[in-house]
DNA sequence: GTAATTTCTCAAGTCCACTTCAGATCAAGG
DNA sequence: CCTTGATCTGAAGTGGACTTGAGAAATTAC
C-alpha cells in the first residue's frame, strides 16, 4: 500500500482529477511519484484538499490558501498543533467575513426601511469601504481584509 | 441638466469608467444617449450600480444581479416598493450565506477540538454539500444555493 | 497475457469580470 | 475659436481557476 492515487482523492473529495493536478501546481498538495511516475498521496493530502475546498467556498484565492498550507510539513503528516494553528487563523477570517455580511445586511435593512429616498445618506449607496483599484484582472472576493 | 455623465457615476461610485460600460453590456444600467452619442444617466442608475457593487462583494455573479435588476423599470425611477422587493430578496441570500459560513465555522471549531485525528468523522473533510461539476470554467461562489 | 482503465504531460481552450489601447469625436473653459 | 479633457467604439489582453484534448505509458481486471 504505497498511498492513494489521484483517482482515489478525486473520488473521496469530489474534485476533478484535473483540478487536483492544477492544485499541485499551486502547492496545495505535493504528492510523491511511484516507480512508474504516477502520483501517490498520503492521507494528510485529503485534509489539505478539504481545507482548500472549504476555503475556496469562502472565496479565498488559491494563492492565499497555498500560503496557509505552506506552514504545514510537506510530506509527513502534520501534527495536531499544526492543524489547530491553521484552523484558528482560518476561523478569524471566517468571523471577519460573517461580520462584513451582517454589516451589509444591516445597511440593506436600513435601505428597506427608508426606501432609499435620500440617495446621499443611503448606506448601500455609500459603503464606507470602497476597494481601491489596483491593476487589471477581476476583483476577488476575499482580499487582504 | 440632461443627466449624469459616465464620469460622474465613476466618481460617485468608485467604479472605473470601463467597468460601468461593461456593466451596461450586462444590463446593469441602461443609459440614454445625448445628441453627441454620449451616455447620460439618471440618479436611479447610481442606486442600480450601488446594488450591483454590494451584490458583487457577496460573490453573486453579474448575470444574477442583472436578473434582479431586470425587475426594475428601465428608464424611469423605480418606486420605493420596487426597491423594497429586491432588497428583501437580497437579504434572504445574505442570510443564507451567513448561515453557511457559521456552519463551516462550527465544523472547523469541531476540528480544532478533535485535532482531526479521525479523518472519517471529520466534518471539514466530509462536508455534506459537495457541489457537482457542471461544465468548464471557474466555479463561482454564489451558485444556486 | 491481453484488454480496459487510469494516469502521464503539456499546450490550448473557457468563463468571468474587467482593463488597456488606438484612433476618432464631443464638450467645456479661456 | 481653439485647446484640453472626457467620451466614444471595438478589439485584444489579463488574471484566476480550471477543463479539454492528444498521444503515450503505467496499472488493473479478467
Amino acid at each position: 500500500m504505497s498511498g492513494l492515487t489521484i483517482g482515489d482523492l478525486s473520488a473521496r473529495t469530489g474534485l476533478a482529477v484535473s483540478a487536483i493536478r492544477f492544485y499541485e501546481t499551486h502547492g496545495i498538495v505535493r504528492p510523491v511519484r511511484n516507480a512508474g511516475g504516477h502520483r501517490r498521496y498520503g492521507r494528510h493530502d485529503l485534509r489539505r484538499l478539504s481545507f482548500a475546498m472549504a476555503a475556496q467556498r469562502l472565496g479565498f484565492p488559491l494563492a492565499e490558501i497555498a500560503g496557509h498550507l505552506a506552514e504545514l510539513p510537506d510530506h509527513k503528516a502534520p501534527s495536531r498543533e499544526d492543524w489547530t494553528r491553521i484552523a484558528a487563523g482560518f476561523r478569524i477570517r471566517i468571523d471577519a467575513r460573517i461580520a462584513a455580511l451582517a454589516d451589509l445586511r444591516d445597511k440593506l435593512d436600513g435601505c428597506i426601511g427608508c426606501g432609499c429616498l435620500s440617495l446621499d445618506v443611503c448606506a448601500l449607496y455609500n459603503p464606507a469601504d470602497i476597494r481601491g483599484r489596483d491593476g487589471p484582472g477581476p476583483r476577488n472576493l476575499a482580499g487582504p481584509g
